[in-house]
DNA sequence: ATCCAGGGGTCAC
DNA sequence: GTGACCCATGGA
């Protein structure tokens, strides 16, 4: 069979982080039918489409189409447990958490959720300037259709699996075509000189996470234009997995933040450090979490 | 109609 | 270094 198995790490809900995949919104990038997770991704040994589903205290890969050798499987393999962030161990977050009266149900409500990443850098910066300023569901409507204008695309039993485009397509993307998607001329302007930071490797992960830390990493990023300190934070939470990297300035979690009594307006920046200094070393996950407690409301 | 969205650049001071 | 202004469009 063209299956792995991943074992699964305590504390840990493969049906949570699917609930975050799925939850308003249309992502172009992922498909969740019943507990099956199905997506495609470029790898090294060509393009594959794979499924995940839960079994037993194993997450089993399966692959769908392309090359399916033991080199791809053991990349896919890399990639899940990544793209979970399966190789924590988030029981301090837990311990943490249970400390805080405003914070503890969390233990139980998400119980076992992961801060589920963005692979690539670039794809983690492209989806923060689509981002910017917009509602969520705009901001996905954008994604597809960059997606399915320049992206790579694999059929399979009757779906579309989509591939984020690579920096060399997007580095050459029409800004009138863009326009005509309803991106802004900025935000065309910012993806394609992104993708030209890339291409010429002003940019790439290996440079950032050479860095010695994250203050200069933040730094590296911001030098680029379309990349604000609430990007640089976002990108490298959700792609280099920078554990304390908190998107000051986050709409939700401001949100987030009054709404659990941590602070009263959004101006409070002191009680704002006051209250994540308290959980040093996972504030990414901590931020992850509020936005997650964002989702609950609209649902109860 | 008005305000706000998982911001950022620019420019004045 | 801070604050006002603009960008663009959808949704409430």
């Amino acid at each position: 069979m063209d299956t792995v198995l991943i074992p699964v790490p305590a504390v840990f809900s493969f049906q949570e982080c699917l609930w975050f995949l799925n939850r308003n919104y249309d992502d172009c990038l992922h498909r969740i039918e019943g507990n099956t997770l199905t997506k495609a991704i470029k790898t090294p040994y060509g393009n594959t489409v794979f499924q995940i589903r839960e079994r037993g205290s194993f997450l089993e890969i399966t692959v769908l189409e392309g090359e399916s050798g033991r080199e791809t499987r053991e990349y896919l393999a890399a990639f899940v447990t990544e793209w979970f962030d399966m190789d924590r161990s988030i029981q301090p977050f837990y311990d943490l958490l249970n400390q805080d009266a405003r914070l503890a149900y969390m233990t139980d409500a998400f119980g076992g959720l992961r801060l589920v990443g963005i692979g690539d850098l670039f794809e983690a910066i492209c989806w923060c300037i689509i981002g910017q300023q917009i509602n969520l569901s705009f901001a996905y409507k954008l994604k597809r259709r960059l997606v399915e204008e320049y992206g790579e695309c694999i059929e399979f039993d009757n779906h579309a699996y989509h591939i984020f485009p690579s920096a060399e397509v997007l580095a050459n993307a029409d800004i009138v075509g863009m326009r005509a998607m309803q991106f802004s001329e900025k935000k065309a302007e910012y993806i394609i000189g992104i993708a030209n930071a890339f291409i010429s490797g002003a940019i790439s992960e290996n440079i950032i996470t050479a860095l010695p830390d994250f203050g200069s990493q933040q730094k590296a990023l911001v030098s680029h234009k379309g990349i604000g300190i609430w990007t640089a934070n976002y990108a490298l939470m959700k792609s280099l997995r920078v554990p304390n990297a908190i998107p000051h300035g986050d709409v939700g979690l401001l949100n987030a933040l009054s709404g659990h009594g941590i602070i009263a307006d959004r101006t409070e920046k002191e009680r704002i450090d006051a209250f994540f200094s308290g959980f040093a070393g996972w504030e990414s996950y901590l931020t992850f979490y509020l936005w997650r407690s964002l989702s609950a409301k609209e649902l109860s």
